[in-house]
DNA sequence: ACCTGAACACCGTTCAAGT
DNA sequence: ACCTGAACACCGTTCAAGT
């Protein structure tokens, strides 16, 4: 008769591939991935790393705190571009650099889109931002704002983007028809009249319009704060 | 020997004041005013109400259900403003009322800008938006894409808002302090160089600044449409 | 230093049984 | 028509006990 194994307790033996933080946060994004936010508990994400629930909290904060990790290693993913000299473009790709990063796990991109992130990785978009600003030759009491709302503008049209889901483009023909069907039956006349393009979205194409709507307007302040100062600077000649 | 008292089961007797699914999404609002969103649960709504976590499910579908009735109540509070023909001040008078609106439960309000709702009175702000853009001779095909622009850089904006909590203004100089020596100490120059004005937040403000801003980038795009449509027609002659 | 057993105080939800 | 008891399968988190 063979002893019973007693079940394990303490650290596992061996220097075997120890939890380690980052793991944790990988698993954590795969759950996301796979079944979305809502199906990250402390325990599925250790079930998946075959550990307990218990152990995660020598490496992570408690729930919250894994969901802000998740969210900053995939700001810490984001690429910035390297700044041209041009506002516009340079602006431009800041911001497709920032969609890239939150497309690639679109369900836990309102992490990091409604999350109140403080840690250092968070403002490496907004120094980003306020370099090319800067570059343009606006103070920082003027770019603030500016920054703000274009960030503002980002990500509104992210968010209702990855809010959409996988139904994207015009594959979606059936979904299409049976939305467009609900809008020209809900009794509000503009709404109806516009059921058609209401009931289709392109992610591609609404991201692009978003953006050169928001840099129109920051390009246009821009503009107008160089006039503003360049006529101060005449009367005071 | 008094008799015990069994406890009750069944409806109670009494053509008492009976649980409705306003009255329980008013109880939400309250737990959450209270408490944030976090506190929701279908116990403690319940509990609010004297009654069994089970018995909210006669008039509610789930939790989800809940959320998404108490993000329609106060969609549904928005008073929104009757169009004057002014293109510019009716969508913003149409954007303070949404704001108002969010602001009367600012820890609700995501509930408000990230849910996807699919009600008749989530509708209510589409229609005015297009309504006033069809009085400025704005085709749906054309106004459908401005609508979102828009919408997006107010919701992007509101949210920051009420995430900031009641920590507005210059009321919490502290607070303030601290976040700015935190940035001034980043290593990022340009972080550092705004730290100032970064740490500051003026809610009003900052909303009054990026509706402009969106406001700007609409109207160019209704003049040039308005610029495109008269070439047009000229050349046509 | 790091992992788990035991334990606690919670969750959302179904369904049949009651009135 | 509407409410609850019993029940189920979950949660997040603490802390001492182990290696």
């Amino acid at each position: 008769m063979t002893a019973t194994r007693e079940p394990r307790r303490g650290r596992p033996p061996g220097g075997a591939p120890r939890l380690t933080r980052v793991a944790i946060v990988d698993a954590t994004l795969e759950v996301i991935d796979a079944d979305g936010i809502d199906a990250v508990s402390m325990r599925s994400v250790a079930h998946s790393l075959g550990v307990d629930a218990k152990s995660l909290y020598n490496h992570v904060a408690g729930k919250d705190g894994l969901l802000d990790a998740v969210a900053e290693q995939i700001l810490g993913s984001v690429r910035l571009p390297e700044p041209t000299g041009d506002v516009r473009g340079d602006l431009r790709a800041i911001g497709d650099a920032f969609r890239d990063g939150a497309l690639a796990h679109p369900r836990a991109a309102p992490l990091v889109l409604t999350r109140r992130l403080t840690s250092l990785t968070a403002l490496a978009p907004v120094e980003a931002v306020l370099g090319v600003l800067s570059t343009a030759g606006c103070p920082p009491r003027d770019a603030v704002p500016l920054l703000r709302g274009l960030v503002a503008a980002l990500a509104g049209t992210l968010l209702r983007e990855v809010r959409a889901g996988p139904a994207r483009g015009a594959a979606d023909a059936p979904g299409i028809a049976r939305r467009q069907a609900v809008l020209e039956r809900s009794g509000l006349p503009h709404v109806a009249e516009a059921a058609a393009d209401l009931s289709r979205f392109d992610g591609d194409a609404e991201y692009a319009y978003a953006l050169d709507l928001a840099l129109d307007a920051v390009t246009a302040r821009l503009g107008e704060r160089r006039a503003t100062g360049a006529r101060r600077a005449l009367s005071r000649e």
